[in-house]
RNA sequence: GCACCUGUAGCUCAGCUGGAUAGAGCGCUGCCCUCCGAAGGCAGAGGCCAAAGGUUCGAAUCCUUUCAGGUGCGCCA
């Protein structure tokens, strides 16, 4: 149920009739015709913007139409008023009762309220996090890992069939330098003096796998050539990084549904049959890269190497899939695992990286462009960096000194509700503030606690009335006691509820689940407002001594917004709170 | 040099497939709050939407150019 959409369809349909009637002429393309809330609300409830779309294409002027529309929606009993205002707009007022459905309607569907079938069932694979397993989850995998993991939520109540995947990239040289920094750790185990060189990871992690690795084999790769143990130390390295990961991805509820291993492409002819494919399209061919005007690397020299035409399908410049030693560059592999998520019968990907890796886009979706003959789309979504604060001082992290910090840091600091919320207070290519302070405080200025206190308060008002020897929760309540909401304030926030699916709509279709974040924030300001007001008003409170129906009229109120807080927290992976404490 | 992202109130940021007089929080100013629902509330001031062109009924939004900040740029992933 979406009222904008309803109502949207109303429109159209008065407008068929006056093509019908001859007051526009056949043919028209009613696609560009939009029904949105006004931005100011003394406009009205609705507007539409029809009679502008249509004026040139009918020739005709857009007050005449819109007059006339105007006269077609007011027979419709849940339109009020409709006027024509400024160059055209059709405002219209709808009927209390309009809106004390919608609290109805939120009460018998439940968190469902907002669920769509706009993605019609539609494969969306989204992949994010990705890290490397060389090491522990940082602050940036953890924006990543809640974005990512928000949108997969909002796309699959949007209606899509939604996977939720990491990429492991345990098939680079990156993991032959982790499997040395635990050998490293592994020789210590054994009481051996060790030296942490550039290009090894010193990290304390490490110290508890090299002591496995040593009660797993003993003295067996001491003082032993790297031939003997790398592979091995390496698969074992590998797999205890990833199980530090999927812990420290549960710490913030994340739950992937496919790992996917880099590894396991080599070997098996799936990045030849992928590359094999671009050269059957004539995407492949031996040629020599122009240096980078401006920045000129010292060792630069003209090389011939294996290149894929990606300038064919938008790139900046052709890219390298070879090294010139014959084995795969990095971009290989990934060609591969697109060209497997694309063969998995995806009818959308979406990949979410660091924005250090902006440069890596263009080519991504020239290779899935060229994979897929552009018929699988892929966005890229990029979360930018995060800025952690605390005491109001910017908290630098550096991986070589080792003070960068972890998921697990925050997520022990300030606990997965609040680090998922704060990660998408801000959209994901803007930097976002991270304060650890301000994050736990308890005022208007933090959205988390605005939001649950909003819920929170809801139950308070739940608690009292069964207190009091009410059945609160008991149902949706009819239509007659709905009608007792019939104050201002009390309406504002219904018709803040009304906006939820049209909301879900949007974010969903933009990939952008930071606009959940932001209706919470909205939704219960307009409740916090008419909380207040029940300060001044006595009438406007929830509980009304001795009129049982009208105390469940306005409990039914409170309780939609419990259940649409609910429903958007869910979405974002928030735990929803019933005390603050 | 090139590509991508960003530029909106003093600060931090929203702003829908282009819609009307551009919004919120903080800060500021004023008022209210011993208690009955204040981990506060109400009201107000504050803007050349980085700049200049263009597209059109209409631009913060789309296009071009410029400026500023960030990120990245062959044999690392």
């Amino acid at each position: 149920m979406n009222l904008f959409s309803d109502l949207r369809g109303t429109v159209i349909a008065a407008l068929d009739q006056m093509t019908a009637e001859g007051l526009l002429p056949e043919g028209l393309d009613f696609a560009n015709v939009a029904v949105e809330p006004p931005r100011d609300p003394l406009h009205g409830d609705m507007a539409t913007n029809a009679a502008m779309v249509l004026a040139k294409p009918a020739q005709k002027k857009p007050r005449d139409i819109a007059e006339a529309l105007a006269d077609k929606l007011r027979a419709d009993d849940r339109i009020t008023e409709a006027d024509v205002a400024g160059p055209g707009f059709l405002n219209m007022r709808l009927s209390p009762a309009v809106w004390q459905g919608v609290v109805g309607t939120v009460l018998t569907q439940g968190r469902d309220f907002g669920r769509s079938d706009m993605g019609q069932g539609q494969k969306i694979n989204v992949e994010y996090v990705s890290a490397n397993p060389t090491g522990p989850l940082h602050v940036g995998h953890t924006r990543g890992a809640v974005f990512g993991d928000a949108l997969a939520s909002l796309l699959d109540y949007s209606g899509h069939t939604v996977t939720r995947e990491y990429y492991i990239n345990d098939g680079g040289a990156q993991v032959d330098v982790l499997a040395r920094s635990v050998y490293l750790r592994y020789l210590e185990a054994h009481g051996q003096e060790v030296a942490f060189e550039d290009g090894t990871y010193p990290g304390d992690y490490l110290i508890p796998v090299g002591e496995a690795l040593k009660d797993k084999v003993g003295d067996a790769y001491v003082d032993q050539g790297e031939e003997v143990w790398l592979a091995e130390v390496r698969d074992y390295a590998t797999e205890a990084m990833m199980e530090l990961i999927r812990a420290d991805l549960g710490l913030l509820g994340v739950q992937m549904d496919h790992f996917y291993s880099e590894k396991s492409l080599y070997g098996t002819g799936r990045i030849e049959a992928a590359i094999q494919d671009l050269d059957a399209k004539g995407l492949i061919y031996r040629g020599t890269l122009e240096p980078p005007k401006g920045k000129k690397p010292e060792d630069w020299e003209p090389r011939e190497q294996t290149l894929f035409k990606s300038t064919a399908h938008g790139d900046d410049v052709d890219r390298p899939i070879k090294k010139s030693d014959g084995s795969w560059t990095y971009f290989a592999p990934d060609i591969a695992y697109h060209y497997d998520k694309i063969s998995r019968g995806f009818d959308g990907l979406i990949d979410v990286f660091g924005a250090d890796h902006g440069g890596y886009v263009k080519r991504m979706k020239a290779a899935v462009s060229a994979l897929s003959d552009g018929k699988t789309p892929l966005d890229i979504k990029l979360t930018q960096l995060v800025k952690l604060y605390k005491n109001g001082a910017p908290f630098k992290m550096s991986k070589r000194a080792g003070t960068f910090v972890t998921l697990r840091d925050v997520v022990d600091q300030v606990g997965p509700d609040v680090t998922r919320f704060v990660m998408l207070t801000r959209k994901n290519d803007a930097p976002l503030d991270f304060d650890f302070d301000k994050v736990l405080e308890q005022s208007r200025e933090n959205p988390v606690f605005y939001v649950q206190y909003a819920n929170a308060r809801v139950h308070s008002v739940l608690r009292k009335a069964r207190d009091a020897g009410m059945a609160p929760e008991a149902g949706a309540p009819s239509r007659a006691d709905l009608a007792k909401l019939d104050h201002a304030a009390e309406l504002a926030v219904a018709k803040k509820l009304a906006e939820w699916p049209r909301l879900v709509e949007i974010a969903a279709r933009t990939h952008e689940p930071h606009r959940v974040a932001f209706y919470l924030y909205e939704l219960a300001g307009e409740f916090h407002t008419l909380w207040n007001r029940g300060n001044d008003l006595p009438e406007l409170r929830f509980l009304q001594e001795g009129d049982r129906d009208t105390s469940l009229a306005k409990i039914a109120l409170a309780r939609a917004v419990s259940v649409v807080i609910s429903a958007g927290l869910g979405i974002l992976g928030v735990t929803p709170v019933e005390e603050m404490r």
